[in-house]
DNA sequence: CTGAAAGCGCTTACAG
DNA sequence: CTGAAAGCGCTTACAG
């Protein structure tokens, strides 16, 4: 014995009116609701469809109607960080529109960008979105001249594309103004390699919160980074701050290991704040991490909505758009409400 | 200024065979090394259709073979971690075949697993792969009786299916035979609930190559519980372990991170192997954890494969097919590599 | 060696 | 109120 697979006389729009005794014409048009006949005609012909259980098929509708109804999300995100969220909020901001999605991961090979690229447009995907993992770098593939729109979203797309993006600027802000009214006053800022945009951009931020410079350090995306972070500075001399403000939740979560191991106290000695509320990190760590959330589920379904008012010919204006970030308030700074 | 979507006119074979004066059939049979004809025209019309860059249209291709060289891929795991690797192996095998993934995330919701069922088979898709979380719960939707080949993995199928899923007995043993290679005389077990089967399957394996009752400790899968096991475990007065299995990466990191707390060093006092080879767990643990790999993505590899035979009408065996887990060896435990 | 015709499953003017 | 016909873009017997 073994499994059969294969598609073995699908009921067609055929079956249903010849069962109704109608023209494929008319059962076409009961089924959709256009035309004019019978209230009579148009229900049997609905309830034989359901009894038989009918399917368009839309393959044969994508033909006549040019739109396939089925976009393409290519990431070269690997690990799904980034893209699981934003692909979350694409999902269900176009089921309700009858939209799929597939998804193609590229990883950072143009040749396997093409193929992916290649393979959507055969299959006549009524728009594109691209997806990455920092948003000072394009996808490694050339985006700009498709027959389709494409959208961008946390990865840089072109000039004259609709590019969604978190509000990186004013996430970091947030986090330190919150620390501030938490009554630090000494707070340091340890974060990702000075390359990355995006923290150059909350490196500023936090400067313009605090008003000077303060102490920002520049590092990798690791937990041993926050470690190194806490050692040089309790090594040193000077005045320890009592809030230190995270690049990322994972860096944030060594920072908190390393002040536990030092018998500092998070954060009744000193107030930790994450970013990216990347569950598994921030809501692992003791105590759990307060952390700026990106909000790309949110990114992700305007996205959605962005790639299907363009597939409908709709009009959008280009550009960036920058989407808030919110805080996400746990332990690790010393308070359970930011409303509070 | 507004950026414009749609299909605009697209490239057809009509044109193709137009520019190189020829009929469309000779221009399809040109395209498809199909029929006979001189290799001039065969030629002269792939030249033609490479310069306007005619791309063939799948759906009129799918309208035709039957095929829509199209796959669903249905999950209700949505924080990726056990979809991501399947995924990848599905999409890189497939690939090849000229065969797209849509990615499916139906949570645990019956209706928007329907919804989504619903629209694959109207886009006619070839077949559909289920994944999910664990190996003894199903998807919450039946997919028993579809017009298309299912494939099950990491997650339960039916009886007349195809299910690929780890073999975590063999997996745990891997794992406590290394520690026992080690020199480890007294290993402890510290894992999920004892509701998971693949919990019980692995105990049983334990208990298995330690030749007796050993010590099970059943908790939940947090990081938390690793630290509650270690206080449990160092509290008593009975004779402490100097090797922990754990049940996954993220006890696996609470356990070393509670032993180191108390002064105990791993792997010189105690080894310790983790379950998962989550790679931002596994690797990000002091000192990185030896974890058992249940190669996820081989196993996508396969269930591709699998599908696409059953899409094909191949004859495929039902049944469950294990795939051996491997030991992926890190620093946990006191050696570097499992082969010297 | 090449092309006219039928047809995949549907929708949509158009005619009756 | 209902149906015959054309057509979406392609492939595949079949005829010449």
């Amino acid at each position: 014995m073994n499994v059969t697979g294969g598609k073995r006389g699908r009921i067609t729009i055929h079956d249903v009116a010849a069962a109704a005794g109608v023209s494929i014409s008319t059962a076409s048009k009961a089924l959709n609701e256009t035309g004019r006949m019978s209230a009579e005609t148009r229900e049997r012909v609905k309830r034989i469809a359901g009894e038989v259980g009918f399917r368009p098929n839309a393959l044969a509708r994508g033909l006549l109607s040019k739109r396939s109804f089925t976009i393409g999300l290519l990431t070269n995100d690997t690990y799904g960080r980034f893209t699981l969220p934003v692909m979350a909020g694409i999902s269900e901001a176009l089921l309700d529109h009858g939209v799929s999605v597939f998804l193609c991961a590229i990883e950072d090979d143009p040749a396997l960008g093409q193929i992916h690229v290649d393979a959507m447009l055969e299959k006549q995907v009524d728009g594109i979105i691209a997806t990455g993992k920092r948003l000072d770098r394009q996808l490694p593939i050339d985006l700009s001249d498709l027959p389709v729109p494409v959208v961008y979203a946390f990865t840089e797309g072109t000039s004259t594309s609709v590019t969604f993006r978190s509000d990186d600027a004013q996430g970091a802000r947030l986090a330190v103004e919150w620390l501030v009214k938490m009554g630090r006053r000494r707070i340091a800022h340890v974060t990702g390699p000075e390359s990355f945009f995006s923290v150059r951009e909350r490196a500023d931020a936090y400067r313009d919160v605090i008003g000077g410079e303060g102490l920002v350090m520049f590092g990798h995306w690791a937990e041993l980074w926050g470690h190194e972070a806490v050692a040089d500075i309790w090594n040193k001399e000077s005045e320890r701050p009592d809030a230190i403000f995270c690049g990322n939740d994972q860096i944030a979560r060594g920072v908190v290991d390393a002040l536990r191991e030092r018998g500092l106290r998070v954060p009744d000695d000193v107030s930790v704040v994450g970013f990216d509320n990347w569950e598994i990190v921030a809501g692992q760590t003791r105590p759990p991490l307060t952390s700026v959330d990106m909000e790309l589920k949110e990114l992700g379904r305007q996205a959605g909505l962005t790639v299907l008012a363009l597939a409908e010919g709709r009009p959008v204006d280009p550009g960036v758009r920058k989407l808030p970030c919110r805080l996400v308030v746990r332990q690790s700074c010393g308070a359970q409400n930011p409303r509070r």
